[in-house]
Parts: C-alpha cells; structure tokens; sequence
DNA sequence: CTGTTAGCGCTTTCAA
DNA sequence: TTGAAAGCGCTAACAG
C-alpha cells in the first residue's frame, strides 16, 4: 500500500492524510499523551494506507529512542568462536522479539574509539559489554554517556553496576571437590591466557582457594584455546609435573587436544590422568567426545542479560541487577579415582 | 581534552570557537569543498580541544552518510555457527578497518521487516545479505531503497547484481572427478535440506551433472548438519544403497557422525567407503580429523564482499561486480580406491 | 575561499 | 484533546 511517488512517507504525511497535526501522530505512535479513539483510527489508517515506518534517526535526534542496541563485542580470541555465537545468537533472539535491532560493535581499537563513537552519537538505546575486564574503560564511556547498559561479565568493582555473569567460584570450587573425592593431590589447571579479563582472574583466584581448602596442591600455567595447545599442555605434564595425577582445561577445545595427545603418549584417561573442562559448547557438543566438564550455560546467561537490557530500558524495576549463573557440573568419562593411591 | 559541562560538542561548538561557519567546520571535515590552510588548522585545533566527533545520525539526516554497514543475516542454521562467525568476523574486520560499523540484522521475519525498516530508515549505508535464495525478496526491498548493496551467494537471475559465491559448480565437479577416478561409480551426495538457497540448489545440480559426465550413478538425500544426522546417512547407506561406495557431505558435523557410525559399523573408511565433505571449517579445523574435503574458503569471500561493498559506497569502480571463489580440493584420509573394482 | 539559510524527520515545550 | 513552533546536529544549495 506504499506510494511510489519516490519518497518514503514521512509523519507529515500521516499527518495531513488523517487531518492532524504532526504532534498528535507522534503521540498517538509513542502514547505519550492520550489522544482520541476516533484520531487515533484516522491516524493508523492512514499509517496503514501510507505504509508509513518512522525513521529511527530522526526520532533519536529529536530527543527519542533508535530502537537498537550495541553489542559491544571485541574479537579477540578466534578460538571460542563457537561459543560467541551462541551468546550473540541468543541475546539478538531477544532482542528481535523485543523489536530492538542489533548492533554488532566490533572494536578491537585500544581506545575503543569505535565504541565511544556509536556511543556519543546516541545511536543505541542501550548496550550490553562482552569480555569484561576487571577494570574496563568502556564503563566509563557508557557512564558519560548516560546509556543504560549490562554487563556479560564483572569488574572487580561492581557498585552500580548491571552484570549476568558465570558463577565460576562455584564452578571452579566443585571441580576440585570432585576431583579431590576421587583422590587426586595434585592438579593442574591450565588457564585462559588473557589475564585481566574478570573472569580469568576469578577463576584462578576460585582455582587457588579450592585447593587450599582440600589441601590440595594446585598449579597453574596459561594455555591457548586450540588442540595444539592442549596437546603441548599434556607435554609440560610429562615433562615438567610427573606427580600430577588431574587437569583442568579452560575450554573444550584445548581438552580435545589434550586427550588426543595423551592417548598418543600411552596416557589413558581417566585411568592414568583425570580430565574436566569448562566450557563444552565446541567439540563435546559433536557428541563423540563427554568429558567430565562445566556447562556454563552462555546462552542462557547471554538471554538473561538481554532481558535486562530491556528491563532497563522499559524501566521496568529489575528484581535483581547483579545476577550469577551457576554452571551444570556434568559429570562424564574423563575423571577417575586417582592411580596412585596409597590403600 | 573534552569540556565536561555535560554536553557533547556540536560542530556549532567547534564553528565558534574557532571563529568560523558550520559550513566550513562541515567541509573541512569531509573536504568536499576546498579550506584554506590557516582555517583548516584553527580548525581542527579547535575539534582537538573539545574532543568534537561528528554525530552520525544527524549526518547522515541531513543527507550524508552514516558509516554504518548493515549485514543481513538470517539466523536460520545453527548448526554452521562456526562457519558463519567466521564470516562476520571477517567482514567485521575489513568494515572496522575502513571506519565502518557493523549493524547485524538477524530478520528472522517472513517479511523481512526488521531488514525493511532498517533499510528504508536510511540507517545503514549498505548491505551485505547472508543466505542468498534463488530468488530473494530482499533484493526488492533495497533495490527500492536505492541503497547499494553486496550478496554473498547468488540468485537464480542475477542481471545488475553484485555477488560473491562459491564456485560450487566447480569444487562439486572436483569432487566427483576425484572419486570418478579412484573407481567409484555409485556416489551419494547427502546435501543441505534448506531448499530455495542458490547454494543448495546449484550444488544439485552440477552434483547431476558432474556424474551424468562421468556416467556415474549419483543418488541424492537430503541430511541435516549435525553428527547425528550424519550418522543417519550411514544408516540410510546400508539399509538403502549397499551399492554406494562414496559419499559427498555438506557439512564436516555431518561427514563427523558419518565417520563415527561407520567406524562403529565396522565400515572402514576409505577401504570400504569413500567420503568427501564441503566446509571443513569445524571438525576437520580441530587437527585430529582429515577428510578429503573442499575448503570453500568462506573467510576470504566474506572479506572480498567487504571490500566490494566498501568500493561502491566510495564510488570506486569495481573491476569484477560477479566473482565466483574457487574452493580448494584438499586430499584427505577419507578417499580411496573402490573396493569392488573388477581389474 | 567563506557565510547564510533552509531543511532532513522527528519530539517536545508551550499555548489553546 | 489538539496545534504551532522551536529545535536535535548536520549538510547543501545559493550567494557572496
């Protein structure tokens, strides 16, 4: 029912066709002010009959809303693609349901440049933070700019802040529990190598705590996000901590390679070595490979922080601001009862 | 080196205090419009201590540009995650590059509104559309927007489009040559069931062809992307076609679960069963699967298309305006002779 | 080379 | 319950 006279219709248009002011259309749209039933069925008829869209740019310049929301998503680490997708995925569902569009920022600037732009300019409505560092500067640009928005993660200080994030303490603590029930002394848990990010930290911080309250002793030391690096974690075992009896991986995806390096040396898992991993959204999701592991439930998590956003954004009264997802411990053919126990 | 007295800087600001119009402030910016070299300085002098950014929503209101590059992506296979994050970081990162930002349209809509509205609002600059059908009604939508626009795969009728796609045509005829000369002569191709994409549909059909050449008995059926259904196919295979000795998988997840049920059925492969799958960029990427496979090269299309897209918003010729990629043939573990081979 | 003046399409006082 | 008019921040004729 569009015109085709070149040009999309615009509220003046609506306007004169339903015989009102521009002023009345906008309201009628955004229910601001009450407006009369019969001008309101005058002015949607005329919407209709127009195929009228208002333009979100001129509706935000003017002082409103653009409808769209920044996904503020640095692409730093390739090898978790899987799992990114997943969170962006299940956040932009919402978001559609929602009527909101999605804006994917993409800023591996330093000085998040690209973010403070789309930021300052009020193009979104609001936005949601992914890869939160403990202490991250784009806070302090959403702040300036007055724009509500969550994080998908923690800083280390959090006051007044919105955040959904993985209950990693949690997470972290049950792994070792298990694998200390299971008899294991010595275990090593090989870390995302980004330090700073929140949840890095955390989980090193969870991973030391635990270990020292099942007087346990627990090593660290940093691993990549592919099978090669898990492959070469499995050599510093052998090569560097014989007495290490369980491992930790970060993702699935460094286990896989870990295990497939480990059957090649004659390492049986779980007999020989222990195995979990947090995080099996890649290769234990193709189903031949059930690692004992963490589910982190990212998609969910990503969900929840979305209907925040939109909480937020409605201002609606949220029941909770700072909400912690605690991860499904899924027990599976990877942990054992450690080897080398005394009876 | 920004005022704090809560509001951003206009280019009313910048125009003031370095004693000028707007108009020159604006043409000094785009230089669309020749500035004298000591204007220019006070200038930009003057936006560096106010820390000015232009707004792009008034921008591009008034006529301009937004820089905002719209990627229309249906978010129908979720399988494919990784195959698609791969080509939105991609073209995310050549956009980025070119100071371009990125706004994922997920329509998942019969009627594409979210693309339409976006569209019509003048919001994005231009497009790239994702998951191309053969024939397509978005292309309508932009088409009457005037907005240019890029599609990654092609149409059944593609007069005035601009495409990248895979050369399907050609890597199916690589695969079924390849098998064609190792002996077989009962091929099926378990293919993509999303019918009405110019990439499913083509595949079909050079996949008729290209046996029809060889005088090569070529089934097809239609599997899912999942290890699952891959698994499925195995079963199909023995139950319904004992004669078959190779078959062609879209996806890795597939030719995975095919692998592993075959494995379990003590089908050996390649002794007993030639395999060949399309896109390796999951399974076959984690270093402990190597089938023979086409590498369709999804990475380098994406950023191609990027780029061509980047060159028609700047007005620059195109010396291609139709480029097919030519995917890779990578000789695997997963092809071998036929087995019942009369010599 | 520079400035003046209209808008772009919408929201929002303020007044009726 | 409605309207008129003033902007939001910018670009683009048109006129110097």
């Amino acid at each position: 029912m569009r015109k085709h006279n070149g040009k999309r219709p615009t509220i003046a248009d609506v306007a004169q066709r339903a015989g009102v002011s521009k002023t009345v259309v906008s309201h009628a749209l955004n229910g601001k002010r009450p407006v009369s039933e019969e001008t309101r069925r005058r002015i949607f008829q005329a919407i209709e009959e127009l195929g009228y869209q208002p333009n979100p740019l001129a509706q935000r310049l003017a002082g409103g809303r653009t409808g769209i929301i920044g996904f503020a998503f640095p692409l730093v680490t390739p090898g978790i693609a899987n799992l990114e997708m997943k969170i962006i995925a299940s956040a932009a569902n919402v978001f559609n349901q929602e009527n909101y569009d999605f804006l994917l920022l993409t800023h591996a600037a330093p000085g998040h440049e690209n973010l403070r732009r789309v930021v300052q300019s009020g193009l979104v409505d609001g936005v949601i933070l992914l890869q939160v560092r403990m202490v991250d500067p784009r806070i302090e640009i959403l702040r300036e700019a007055n724009l509500p928005f969550v994080l998908f993660g923690r800083c280390a200080d959090n006051a007044g802040l919105v955040y959904v994030d993985m209950d990693v303490e949690h997470a972290m603590h049950e792994c070792v529990a298990h694998l200390a029930e299971l008899g294991h002394r010595h275990i090593i848990y090989f870390h995302q190598d980004d330090r700073g990010f929140g949840l890095v930290e955390r989980a090193l911080k969870s991973f030391a705590e635990a270990c020292a309250s099942y007087q346990i002793s627990g090593q660290t030391l940093p691993c990549g996000v592919s099978p090669e690096a898990g492959a070469e974690a499995i050599g510093q075992l052998v090569d560097h901590y014989p007495q290490a009896t369980a491992v930790i991986f970060w993702t699935d995806i460094a286990a896989w390679g870990a295990i497939n390096a480990a059957k090649a040396r004659g390492i049986r898992i779980p007999e020989d070595l222990s195995l979990i991993c947090f995080d099996r959204s890649t290769v234990a999701a193709l189903g031949t490979f059930h690692p004992t592991a963490v589910d982190i439930r990212a998609d969910e998590s990503a969900a929840l922080a979305a209907q925040m956003l939109v909480a937020l954004l409605k201002n609606e009264p949220l029941s909770e601001t700072q909400v912690l997802v605690r991860p499904y411990f899924v027990a599976g053919e990877s942990t054992g009862r450690c080897p080398n126990l005394e009876m």
